[in-house]
DNA sequence: CTGACGTTTCGGGCCACGCCGAAGCGTCCA
DNA sequence: TGGACGCTTCGGCGTGGCCCGAAACGTCAG
């Protein structure tokens, strides 16, 4: 369970107990000793409960452990690659996220893309810009010369603003500890990736795996590094 | 067992179930376990069996899990803090260790107290020195004016040498990576600290304690942060 | 060679944990 | 308002883990 939330995402129960294969009442339990330990913290929301890592420190905490006990029995080895596949690029509902996500982001606000969040990124002890102040509210706009970026690459996109703009919605991608993109334009984008076949959804999960083309295309085409 | 180890020192089986409270047999049974699992390596000598970490990845795994789980039971809780009271200052076997330990090399080094070691220490990711090469042997020298500012402090040290220096002999600390003193001089330095009062054994273990006194001369004195 | 010592192996007991299905509770939707 | 749904609580079960004492093994010292 805490590799399916490794990512910083918040699941609901009933996943979680899908993802580690059991019982929903065995999940519960379990998961309620995490929420008392401090690992994780919940979230009600209607009839569902959201999980989520306590903080970015417990993602590092587990992702350590993974990485100094790889020799675990055949079933959780599986998961844990899987794991991994989850951590480098997955879907966040409809859009991109993991580090490819980050990275595209990345990518579409270094090349004046994407404007704002001004002072916002900023360099961390180990050379990844983390976010200054994660919980303040950024304005993101695509930019004429991003919009027709996008549509170039057959991005289906709404039209500019008056402004000669768009507006842009973010997710906070928890470990990564930076923006990504989401809201239309995410869900847009994501959708176009796939449909050029740079992209393809992994049989389970919420993973996401860069094709061949994507691999070669990426850097060309966005200039995102895609190792 | 893995926070007694945590300091990086091989500790035989015995002392580890007498640290654990548990019976001899336990102990073994646990410690295979550990081998098996890749957290320790065994090193047979004689009718010992020291235990060490595997690596200093694994004290800093330690240390993280420690960190992140201070709500344990009581018992847990009172070993957990004698564990952080080793890792901070302690002997190793007649001499000083630990940060403590540590920190005085790096004293008499940048004082010119004591010469070698050139390029032998260098910057990490995260600001602290480390050892560069951590197997090679490195020639450290106590200098005449080290000589005249220990004998000033009352350590009970062996004449010059014929070329006005004197050969130490050094430990690798483990999990801090770099060097401390040790040796004769080491021994003598340990002594008179103690015997000065500004360091004091704690009441079990291997711990050593900076007294007041030792919190307002050592910096005075030696330049050494007692932080 | 013999006894002391440190360690591991073996056999066995106990408790806790993980697990489940059924039941209860709150929320959403028709 | 009833039913579907998501989740938690409860009672109970089985396995595994942790632990111990006794015995076996290897090493050291007299």
């Amino acid at each position: 369970m805490l590799l399916a939330l490794g990512d910083g995402r918040a699941l609901p129960a009933g996943t979680l107990a899908s993802e580690a294969g059991v019982a929903a009442s065995t999940a519960s339990e379990h998961l309620a000793r995490l929420v008392d330990g401090g690992l994780v913290t919940v979230h009600p929301q209607g009839r569902h409960r959201y999980y989520r890592l306590a903080g970015p420190e417990v993602g590092r905490l587990i992702e350590n452990l993974a990485r100094l006990a790889p020799a675990a029995p055949v079933r959780s080895l599986r998961e844990d690659s899987r794991a991994y596949a989850v951590r480098r690029a997955r879907t966040c509902y409809d859009h991109l996220a993991g580090r490819l996500g980050v990275a595209v982001f990345a990518a579409l606000l270094r090349d004046g893309l994407v404007t704002g969040g001004d002072g916002i990124h900023r360099l961390d002890d180990d050379g990844e810009d983390r976010l200054s102040a994660p919980g303040r509210d950024v304005d993101y706009r695509l930019t004429p010369a991003g919009h027709a970026r996008l549509a170039e690459l057959g991005v289906d996109l709404p039209p500019l603003d008056g402004d000669g703009g768009l507006p842009l919605r973010y997710c906070v991608d928890w470990t990564e500890q930076r923006h990504h993109l989401s809201g239309r334009v995410g869900r847009a984008l994501a959708d176009r990736l796939l449909a050029l076949g740079w992209l393809k959804r992994a049989e389970r999960g919420r993973a996401v795996l860069v094709t061949e083309a994507g691999r070669e295309r990426l850097p060309a085409e966005l200039g995102v590094e895609t190792g």
